[in-house]
DNA sequence: TCTCCTCGAGATCT
DNA sequence: CTCGAGGAGA
């Protein structure tokens, strides 16, 4: 949908897309979860692209704990639409009429796909009306969608231009889990989630018959992600956009500890990679044991636990930088030791 | 080693 | 848009 404004010198301004300001600022965030309360969103549009195509159709329906509790599912007459010559009347007879002349909606393609004529449409309501009573069903809820991207952006713009406010709403996007837990499918269209699940594709292409979809795959697939990690929360850290290992990610649900352990209190850091457990493991371990993790050495630093570090082509002495660190700090007379990480197992065990 | 980048490849939505 | 690789700098 070509959205500009004209001013009284002829200068033309985009409303959307590379226009007036950074595109889609306040767009909401992409998250790794599974909510308990959110909104299946899928839309059908004239096209591939918001800044040339229209919305023609909005569903979504709301679920709280599993169950559905809410649905939204319209028409939507686009702004846009191109006049018919001869020719075009000759080849097709879904068309509307405007001032008497033969216009289109949306062409043959769209139709075949998604079932919606230029007849149907025609009877609906305008953008901004659909838009106002979607608003209020969308309220604040997580959005999940499938590519989800694809519709918010649409829906951001159309947000902007007719109820001139943002769409600020966090999504979760079923494709970018699937990506991520069905490594083993080539691809990872709707289509592809629903044959590798066994999961009924009638009537896609439809925008509530998608969300219904959608849903099913999204359960489908957080079974999947609990199969392969042991919880959500991990799965969410495997992800690119998570941040590293940090030691403030480990927490301990142990309320009491052994103080006469000799890792109680104690300020452990690792370095290298661990043979036999993954340092987040490990981390917690020391947790666990009432031991204190950080992420680099420092003063406060009391165990240094030595992995392999073989892999990392740039320590050539054998010694990483926070070895070299610990055993400066043990001549200054700090209480602190560095140990192999089979010493580090002879402790945890006891 | 750790953290923060940039950049290119690949895929999905109608 | 997301991911992963590879580089710079700390």
């Amino acid at each position: 949908m070509i959205r500009f404004s004209i001013d009284e010198k002829g200068k033309i301004t985009l409303e959307t897309g590379e226009g007036k300001r950074k595109v889609r600022e306040l767009k909401g965030n992409s998250l790794i979860e599974f909510p308990n309360n959110y909104v299946v969103l899928d839309i059908e549009t004239t096209g591939l692209d918001p800044k040339f195509d229209s919305i023609i159709e909005i569903g979504a329906i709301r679920y709280q704990n599993g169950k559905e509790i809410g649905r939204f599912s319209e028409l939507v007459k686009p702004d846009a639409y191109y006049y018919l010559d001869e020719e075009d009347i000759k080849q097709t007879s879904d068309y509307c009429v405007v001032d008497g002349e033969p216009i289109q909606y949306i062409n043959s393609f769209i139709t075949d796909l998604t079932g919606i004529t230029n007849k149907m449409i025609e009877n609906a309501r305008d953008e901004k009306d659909v838009l106002k009573d979607f608003d209020i069903f969308l309220s604040d809820d997580i959005i999940i969608g499938h590519n989800v991207n694809f519709d918010i952006n649409f829906l951001y713009d159309a947000f902007e231009y007719n109820l001139d406010k943002p769409l600020s709403n966090d999504f979760v996007d079923t494709m970018r889990i699937a990506r991520r837990i069905l490594k083993e499918l080539k691809h990872h269209r709707l289509r592809d989630i629903t044959e590798y699940y066994k999961i009924n594709y009638e009537g896609a292409h439809r925008a509530v018959n998608d969300c219904m979809i959608t849903d099913n795959c999204l359960k489908c697939l957080q079974e999947s992600v609990l199969l392969q990690f042991e919880s959500i929360d991990e799965f969410a850290k495997s992800v690119s956009s998570y941040k590293g290992l940090s030691a403030k990610d480990i927490t301990t649900s142990k309320t009491e500890f052994d103080e006469e352990h000799p890792l109680y209190g104690k300020v452990c850091i690792f370095t290298g990679v661990l043979e036999k457990m993954l340092r987040k493991d490990a981390m917690q371990i020391v947790a666990d044991l009432g031991g204190i993790n950080g992420n680099s050495v420092t003063a406060k630093t009391n165990y240094l636990i030595l992995g392999n570090n073989d892999y990392c082509s740039l320590i050539k002495d054998g010694k990483s930088n926070k070895q070299k660190k610990a055993e400066e700090l043990k001549l200054k007379g700090n209480d602190i030791e560095v140990i192999t990480e089979n010493v580090f197992y002879d402790m945890i065990e006891n």
